[in-house]
RNA sequence: GCCGAGAUAGCUCAGUUGGUAGAGCACACGACUGAAAAUUGUGGGGUCGCCAGUCCGAUCCUGGCUCUCGGCA
C-alpha cells in the first residue's frame, strides 16, 4: 500500500446531471487524459439520449472507454466493468497519458477504489431464475431465512426484504460451494487514486435535472426508445430499466400519459441522485471536493500539480 | 338561496363501535462484492377546520360557524 509506487488515475464522483461528462473531457484535454466511463448506462448502444451520453462531437477527440461496448440485451456486470477498466488503464498509463475513470455508478467506482475481489463464477441464468422462482412460492422472507441458515453472517447484513440480494448471496453459495460472507474481499487500491467529488446545492440539482429530462424529449427520446423496442429490447432488460427508458415504454404501451411519465422520471431521477450520495460522502476525507457553482477544472489542475509535487517531494 | 358530500402529515387519502392517529407519495438518512439508473432498510413530521355542549375523557357524538366540492334553483 504504497501510492508513490502505484501510478496516478484520477476518478471524477458526483450525482448525476452536475457535470461530470462535460468537466471530465475539459480537464482531459488540458492534462492529457483519456476518459474511462464508470457510468453502468452509457455501456449500452443506441441508448443516448435518455443516458445523456456525451456524443463524438461533445468528447471532443478524447478517446472514451466503455461507451457503446454492449448491445441493450447483454446483461453487464461489476466483475466486467473492473476487468476491462483495469485493462483500460494499464494500456492508457503505457500510452504515457493520464487515465480519468468517471461515471455514477457508485458500486463500479467504489470497487475499483477498494480493489474488490469478486467472487469468481461465471454467471448462471438459469440458478437465479430458479432461485427466484423459489422466492416467489415461498415469499422473500422464507428465503432469507433459508440463506440465514447456511450462512448466517450473510443473512445479517442483508435485509430480510431484499429479495434481489438473498438471491445473489444464495446464488454465489450454491455456484461457489462457499459461504458468501466469506467471500467480500478487498484487495486495497491497484494505483494512486486522486478523487475529485463534484457538488452543487441538491434543489439546484434537481431544476438543472428537470429541465435535461425536458430536453430529452425534444431531442427525441421518445423515437429512440421506438427504435430500441423494435428491435426486441423490452422492459425486462437490465439495460431498459434505466430512468427514462422504462417509462417511456409505459407510454409507449398506453398504461401512462406522457406528462405522466416527465413526472416519473423526475421522481426517479430525485431517487437516484439520493442514493448515489450513499457511496460519495461529502464527509468522506479521500475526496476532493469542488462546487460546481464556479467552474472548478483551473483549481483541479492547480491541485493535481501540488499534489504530483508534495509527492515527488517524498521520494 | 336550497340539498348533499367533505375538511386528518407538505400532497392524496385510510381510520378510531369515544381512550390524543396510520398508509402511499414527498422529504431526510442508511445498506450495497459478477443485474446497481437495480434492489432495499430506517427516520422526522399532525393543537385530526374553528367555537361551544355531552362525557371521567372528544379527532370520533350533538349544535353552531367558516371554507371546499358536487347537484338544484
Amino acid at each position: 500500500m504504497l501510492p508513490r509506487n502505484k501510478k496516478r488515475v484520477i476518478l471524477i464522483v458526483g450525482p448525476t446531471g452536475v457535470g461530470k461528462t462535460s468537466l471530465s473531457i475539459d480537464l482531459a484535454s488540458k492534462i492529457n487524459g483519456e476518459i474511462i466511463s464508470a457510468d453502468s448506462r452509457y455501456l449500452y448502444k443506441g441508448m443516448d439520449i435518455g443516458t445523456a451520453k456525451p456524443s463524438k462531437e461533445e468528447r471532443n477527440g478524447i478517446p472514451h472507454y466503455l461507451i457503446d461496448v454492449a448491445e441493450p440485451s447483454e446483461t453487464w456486470s461489476l466483475s466486467i466493468f473492473l476487468e476491462r477498466t483495469r485493462e483500460a488503464i494499464e494500456k492508457i498509463h503505457a500510452d504515457n497519458k493520464i487515465p480519468i475513470v468517471v461515471g455514477g455508478t457508485g458500486q463500479y467506482i467504489r470497487a475499483l477504489m477498494e480493489g474488490w475481489r469478486i467472487p469468481e463464477f461465471e454467471p448462471d441464468e438459469h440458478l437465479r431464475r430458479v432461485l427466484n422462482d423459489w422466492s416467489e412460492e415461498i415469499g422473500g422472507m422464507d428465503l432469507h431465512r433459508k440463506l440465514a441458515m447456511i450462512d448466517n453472517d450473510a443473512a445479517r447484513i442483508i435485509d430480510p426484504a431484499n429479495v434481489r440480494r438473498t438471491v445473489r448471496a444464495l446464488e454465489v453459495i450454491f455456484t461457489t460451494g462457499k459461504r458468501f460472507s466469506t467471500q467480500r474481499l478487498k484487495d486495497g487500491p491497484a494505483f494512486d487514486y486522486w478523487v475529485i467529488g463534484l457538488t452543487m446545492d441538491r434543489n439546484q440539482l434537481f431544476k438543472q435535472v428537470d429541465d435535461r429530462i425536458e430536453e430529452m424529449f425534444t431531442r427525441g427520446l421518445v423515437d429512440e426508445v421506438k427504435i430500441l423496442m423494435t428491435k426486441g429490447y423490452g422492459s425486462d432488460l437490465p439495460s431498459m430499466s434505466a430512468i427514462g427508458y422504462r417509462e417511456v415504454i409505459r407510454h409507449l404501451k398506453g398504461e401512462i400519459d406522457l406528462e405522466e411519465a416527465k413526472v416519473l422520471m423526475r421522481k426517479g431521477t430525485r431517487k437516484f441522485i439520493r442514493r448515489q450520495a450513499n457511496w460519495f460522502k461529502a464527509s468522506d476525507q479521500g475526496i476532493h471536493w469542488y462546487s460546481m457553482d464556479t467552474d472548478p477544472v483551473d483549481m483541479i489542475i492547480d491541485d493535481l500539480e501540488r499534489d504530483s509535487e508534495k509527492k515527488r517531494g517524498d521520494d
